[in-house]
DNA sequence: ACCTGAACACCGTTCAAGT
DNA sequence: ACCTGAACACCGTTCAAGT
């Protein structure tokens, strides 16, 4: 067996090809921060001095740059998490877990719309989300701190809701909480 | 004073113009039902047989004129809303209005998407739909049977979210009754 | 294997000319 | 007052040619 088989299908970029993918990350990061997510693919390309067609190949869709482009900072956010689970009760860690995502879809325009499908898109970093997620539900559940008939897919609906919410009405702080408390007030077992 | 002044400002159209005003709104219906809300201005103008700068004119946003066509429905909404509310409970009535407005949202595919602008674009039908809302809210409020501090802003949180995730998962019934019952078990006072 | 960019089809929006 | 449609600027996506 060869060396370096990260999990499975994973054909290990030629060299040129590898830089060229992160230079198209690195410029659609600046993109997205600047014309919001659904910004010109054009222009990534220009930006990142490299074909449109290289963007293609590599990122088929929109949504698999979109992904990608966010694959580190869910991974971090995943590793935050974790590391404050052991200082939060159930309840708490899953509602600091909630808010973080809301933040994470605040980091550009358009993102939260598309919130939903980057967490599902097998993304390393969006992996590291879901069981992360998953895993405070099940804890939160299994502490009776949270109704059982709750499913992740019901927590990433929250998600997108308070995102979007807040982004339209380009509210403060304080309705991103509210409106947290809000929709899991009703998940909680009172 | 004149015979007809609708409300205020309403620079009655001339003949002509209503007829392709009503031509416009008919084929948008057609186009959206076909292709989504985010269809072609511009098969839309075809579709009527209408100039392309004729629909801009009427409706200068694309916003402007899926509110439009929204209108009636929504106007009906509201009514039956009126009529169902004697039968139910004030918690119940909110469940039933909320289940009526993700339906609607859910007439064509991409509408869920901006029902929240839709519902803040001061259409009439759309006016009617806020008062309904707004009166049943507080109706529940009065009753104790929803938390006091829960806006309308925030049922059309709402509405928009579950609309968001069933045209995602293009899931069944019964997911919309799920989440329904998961986002308003946190509002109703247990 | 990968990159490039021209080519194609399409869209939103404006505005001068016309009734 | 209103309508029309050409004109402009832009975008997504594909694919033949090139390394």
């Amino acid at each position: 067996m060869k060396a370096t088989s990260p999990l499975r299908k994973a054909p290990p970029l030629r060299a040129d090809a590898a830089r060229n993918r992160e230079r198209i990350l690195a410029a659609a990061e600046e993109v997205f921060l600047e014309l919001g997510a659904d910004a010109s693919l054009e222009e990534v390309a220009r930006r990142a001095e490299v074909g449109i067609g290289t963007l293609y190949r590599r990122f088929p869709t929109r949504e698999d740059l979109l992904a990608a482009a966010n694959n580190e900072r869910l991974l971090a956010m995943a590793e935050d998490s974790r590391t404050r689970e052991a200082a939060l009760d159930p309840a708490a860690s899953m509602r600091a877990f909630v808010v973080e995502l809301v933040h994470h879809a605040r980091h550009y325009r358009g993102l939260a719309t598309s919130i939903g499908a980057v967490l599902h898109s097998g993304t390393p970093g969006c992996d590291a989300c879901s069981e992360e997620g998953k895993r405070l539900l099940e804890r939160a559940q299994k502490a009776g701190a949270i109704r059982k008939d709750v499913s992740f897919d019901d927590i990433v609906c929250v998600v997108t809701a308070v995102s979007l919410a807040v982004e339209q009405d380009a509210s403060p702080q304080a309705r991103i909480t509210h409106l947290v408390d809000v929709f899991l007030g009703g998940i909680e077992t009172h």
